[in-house]
DNA sequence: CTGATTTGCCTATAGGTATTAGGTAGAAGC
DNA sequence: GCTTCTACCTAATACCTATAGGCAAATCAG
């Protein structure tokens, strides 16, 4: 009777894993068992319940994009660290939409607060340090970049810019050369 | 026996009502049968099967959409237009969260060209007439208002906004003038 | 090193949703 | 009044979530 060792971070892991496969929503907990080839009940030892395994591959997504962010971003100011942050952004979500649609998933305040969206939050304003926002246009900002990010990431994944030229890239520079230019605009320097 | 007399039409409109209660997510055909106080299996004369119901909820809360902001959008150009537009999309999200992600369904292309997504498409290169833009622009900045006003709305059905000063309104109108002046500058004219 | 305890996965079970097959009663048509 | 059709039904299967309780391997106390 070999135990196959199931830990919440390896559960966890192997969600983020099954939810780039097969979509998020369908990261079930039997699917889970199945992929440890081990019966359902056993994984409710170390899960909660099912919304409990999906909060956690939020939070490990949430993570690792956070720091894949910092990576792309360490180093750079102004218009290159926009483009850095925006394209490490992209790039993560075409590499894991599911772990990318798991960053979307609502939690709690409290889960929230103490998850990594609040990195998020904070790279998104050191970036709009460069371009000398004063409150509440920082906030504004940071707002517009997130759902420019957000929106587009999740139309392009949904299928949205696949039949029609130019192609997803081209637009996706035009749209951060954009941004840049709004945001100098609006520098009170 | 009284025969509660379903129809799809009426099946899709009380569906998109659960949506807005419930969630989109949670529009099972258990709980839409219940709401006819009918059993299950009922409803598949009138439904293939439960995504069916799901796509039905989403053509219709598109076309619904789409006649508001055509009714918003009528006799105005240039900022009031986009104005018009980005809040017409904005209030029926708010209004309707449940319609409102069902217009985020991902449907095969064909269903999705027979739909009222493309009347939202042209709307959008409308409004974009007022600003001269050419292609590629145009498509660009189709695409970046799409972003946009879905990432922010997103965004604020999430919570996101919630617990922060400056409201979300305001930001709203800044990211609104933002686009705007964007597009001046992208103009030809 | 041995007996007790804890750990980790198991079986059994119950309830919910999706879907198909096939039955029946009332409405509609001849 | 008889047939046919329609609209809803019961029955049954399959899969997912979740809880309760069991058993054997691993661990720990003396």
């Amino acid at each position: 009777m070999d135990r196959p060792g199931l830990t919440p971070e390896r559960l966890t892991r192997a969600g983020a894993e099954l939810a780039d496969e097969v979509g998020f929503d369908q990261v079930t907990v039997s699917a889970l068992a199945r992929r440890f080839d081990v019966k359902v009940p056993s994984l409710y030892s170390h899960l909660k319940n099912s919304q409990d395994l999906r909060i956690r591959i939020a939070l490990f997504a949430l993570k690792e994009l956070a720091d894949r962010v910092a990576d792309a971003v360490a180093g750079r100011a102004g218009r290159d660290a926009l483009a850095a942050f925006a394209d490490a952004y992209r790039d993560y979500a075409r590499e894991h939409p599911g772990r990318y649609a798991a960053t979307r998933l609502r939690l709690d305040r409290e889960t929230a607060a103490a998850s990594a969206g609040v990195q998020h939050a904070q790279m998104a304003r050191a970036i709009l340090r460069g371009y000398g926002l004063d409150e509440p246009d920082a906030t504004h900002a940071v707002r517009m970049l997130g759902s420019v990010f957000h929106g587009y990431v999740s139309l392009e994944l949904a299928g949205g810019f696949e039949h029609s030229a130019p192609g997803a890239l081209e637009s996706w520079e035009w749209i951060v050369d954009s941004l840049d230019a709004v945001l100098r605009t609006r520098s009170t320097r």
